[in-house]
Order: structure tokens, then C-alpha cells, then sequence
DNA sequence: CACACTTTTAAACACCTGTTTGAAATGTAC
DNA sequence: GTACATTTCAAACAGGTGTTTAAAAGTGTG
């Protein structure tokens, strides 16, 4: 049917499905170009390698993610006055969900394909993304540390790893989390809800008073 | 030298120690037996599969942990009032650090380990962890809902989620971040060190205010 | 010593991986 | 329609994987 599609098309297609669902180290080249329907070299023809292919996958969403980010992070730097945390966080909603229009599951797709991407591949992709939006990222640091000036720089570098694991995990098995909420709580969750819980914890967590040093109660 | 060390427990050092660097599957039962010294076939001789082996690797710790964490358990739910979140979760931090007289290095080796198991094999180790120590889960998932009489039960459920995101993503990927942490901002962190701060994070996380359901000012 | 049992060993097994090759097919421009 | 460039294809490549085999070595007991 539609075979008039282009290879390049295709293979990224089958390649983001997998690799969202299994994995990048789970999910072998033979089953993406089966999936695609297209020959097992022509990976290698059009993308040089696997790894490039990874890339690519996640180029064509960060592509569009990032920019709007980008945008929305220099409007509430122009605000003169600190934004208030979850107002910097419910920036990620729109464009994130915006991705559905890109792609039929694109935010959950993406967001999974991040969370792989953290965890199988050690360092390439936090390597890759900084190269390529470090400029952006720093404007989101520099937002929150202005919201949250009682924290030292060191400690906000480390909330915001905590909470990019807590993003990362929580979408690399949204799928089985989902299932265990449906059985337990008779409670159906889409990945907007789930994003939506996301911001008032992480908006209390990242704004928690420090640990007083001197309560050494343990240890 | 230590020739005289039964096999099996050569193998469980040297598995232990490199599926905690680059994970389960990224280590092969060759590099393993390379590096513990003996034949390739002494694995599957002494524990069957290499699926068996991760599972004993982790049993060595879960097996010494989880009871003195059931301990705590069962100590905080003798308390008549509820018990303060912070309180809750700084019961981790003994049990935790005392792994280190198991093993060298075995806090931080552990809490790798667990992160791999959950980003890694998909499923796999929340199955096996909820099998064998499920009662043990139980009574911490009704401390924390003891602590927390404001938030529904499903609300408790995604953010202990989140907070097993935050750990597990943390260790897994520990050694990047405090090299980071190292060069940025000339501070050295030890495994304690990350789990002091995640105690106030979590602590306030898990306990923020339900996010009110009427503010859709985007979407 | 001889017996039975456990453990170690080298080799091979069957299968899977990403990548490369060179010829065949297709598309495009003159 | 011929010439050229792009793309597809089946096949093979070299190397890695977990697992199995059957013989050898070691170990403890009567």
C-alpha cells in the first residue's frame, strides 16, 4: 500500500517503535528493517551506522522540542521578577504534548526514547544532547536558580538529576506502571496525566529546604 | 594468591563488580569468567544461566538488607502516632551504608546494581523483588500512607515511583554525575553523600500538596 | 589403592550481531 | 535510448553471545 514512502521514512518509523518498546541494545537492525519492510543494508546505506540511526531517531523529535522549549524559557527570563517552580515546569506540558501532532504517540514515544537512551547507552546521549541544546538547558538552570535562591548551585545540579531520573524511569516503564494502576486502582492514565502528577512533585521536591547537616542522628 | 576462594563466590565478585560498571547485558559471561579466573562453563555449571546469575548476585545483598529494613518497618508501625516522612525514609540510610562492611564497595555497588536491574531487564527484578520481598514493601507503602493522610492511594502509588526513579536513575549513572559534580563544582561525593540529599528531596516530594485539578491555564 | 562424586577444562555448538560487498534494479537527465 | 547516478538486494563476513558436551582433573571415603 503505501510502499511509495521513502526508505529513510520507513526505517525510522520501525526504528523509534522498537526502540521505545525494547530498547537500543535490545532491538537488532533485522527486526527493524523486517518491521520497515525494507532490505537489512540499507540501514547502513542511509544512516552509516546503528548508532547514527539512534541519533536520527531522536533528532527528528528534539528538533522540534527543543526550539519551543528555547522560546518559552527566554519569555519567562524576560519576566523581571523569579517565576514561581511549577510555573518553569509546566512550560515542558504544551510543547511536549505538542509532539502528538508530530507522530501518533509522539510524547510517550519520546519520552521513552529518552529514558532509554539515559540508561542503555551510558553517557552518549547526555553527551549528544548537551552538545547540541547545552545553550538551552543552561537557560532552564538558570530559571530555576533564580527561583529557588536559598539553594546552592551544587544542590540544584543535583535536584535536577533526581528529577530527570524520576522522569526518565517513570516513562521507560510508563507502560507496565500503567497496566499496575489500571489493575489497582481501576484508574486509567495516559502519559498527560502522568506528566501532570510529575509537576507538583518534582515542583516540592526541587524546592525543599536543605538537609540541616548537624541531624546526625544515623550513621 | 587467593586461589584457595571457592569459585562461586570468585564469580559473584566479578560479576557483581562488572555488571554494576556497564550493566547486565552489556557484560558477557566471558568477561566475567576472564576476570574472576576461571573456565567459561563454571557459570552455567554453578548457577545454571547467566539469568540465575544476576538474581544471585543481587539475592547476596537483598538477602542481608531487606530484613533489617523489615526490622525498621515493623519498629516505626509500633509507634502509636504516624511518623514523619523524613523519619520514614532515613531508615534507609543505615541498612544501606552497612553494606559496605559486606563488601568493599558495596552500598554504591548494590544501589548500581539496582538501578541496572530495573532500566536493564525490563520487569524482571520489580517481579523478583515483589516476590520475595513483598511484605516487606507492604508495610513502607503503609508507613508512607500513614504519614501522608492527605494523598489518595494511587497518588502515593506514582510517587514512590518517581522516588524509585530518582535512585535508581542516580546510582546507575553515579559515577558520571560526581564526576561532573567533581569538575564543576570542586566537590567530592560519596555514595553517602547522594543519599543524605536525596532524603529532604524525596521527603518533600512525596509529600507535596495534589496538584489542583481546575488550573488548566495550558492545554 | 580403588571407588564414587564433584569440579574444572577445552572445544564445539547454534545462533545472533552490525557491517560490507558487488551485482541487479531503478530512477533521472540528456 | 543510452549513459550515469542512486538505491535495493541477497549473500557473505568477522566477531560475539549463552550454553552444552564429554573427557580430564581433583577430592574425599571406605
Amino acid at each position: 500500500m503505501s510502499s511509495k514512502v521513502h526508505t529513510q521514512q520507513r526505517i525510522l518509523d520501525a526504528a523509534q517503535s522498537l526502540f521505545a518498546e525494547s530498547g537500543f541494545n535490545d532491538t537488532s537492525l533485522r527486526q527493524i528493517t523486517t518491521k520497515a519492510e525494507v532490505n537489512l543494508a540499507s540501514v547502513n546505506y542511509h544512516f552509516g551506522s546503528k548508532k547514527e540511526l539512534i541519533q536520527a531517531v531522536l533528532q527528528r523529535y528534539l528538533q522540534v522540542l527543543m526550539p519551543r522549549l528555547d522560546q518559552e524559557f527566554d519569555r519567562l527570563l524576560a519576566s523581571q521578577k523569579p517565576n514561581d517552580l511549577t510555573q518553569i515546569l509546566s512550560v515542558f506540558v504544551k510543547p511536549l504534548l505538542d509532539l502528538n501532532q508530530l507522530q501518533r504517540r509522539g510524547t510517550r514515544t519520546f519520552l521513552q526514547l529518552l529514558g532509554r537512551g539515559y540508561t542503555d547507552v551510558q553517557g552518549h546521549l547526555r553527551w549528544f544532547i548537551n552538545q547540541h541544546y547545552g545553550r538551552t538547558l543552561d537557560k532552564f538552570v538558570l530559571l530555576v536558580q533564580q527561583s529557588c535562591p536559598h539553594l546552592p548551585q551544587s544542590e540544584v545540579f543535583w535536584r535536577l538529576h533526581f528529577s530527570l531520573g524520576s522522569i526518565v524511569f517513570t516513562m521507560a516503564s510508563s507502560d507496565a506502571l500503567s497496566e499496575i494502576a489500571q489493575a489497582d486502582f481501576n484508574e486509567a492514565v495516559d502519559i498527560e496525566g502522568v506528566i501532570r502528577r510529575l509537576i507538583p512533585y518534582l515542583g516540592a521536591a526541587i524546592a525543599a529546604p536543605v538537609y540541616s547537616q548537624d541531624l546526625k542522628t544515623v550513621a
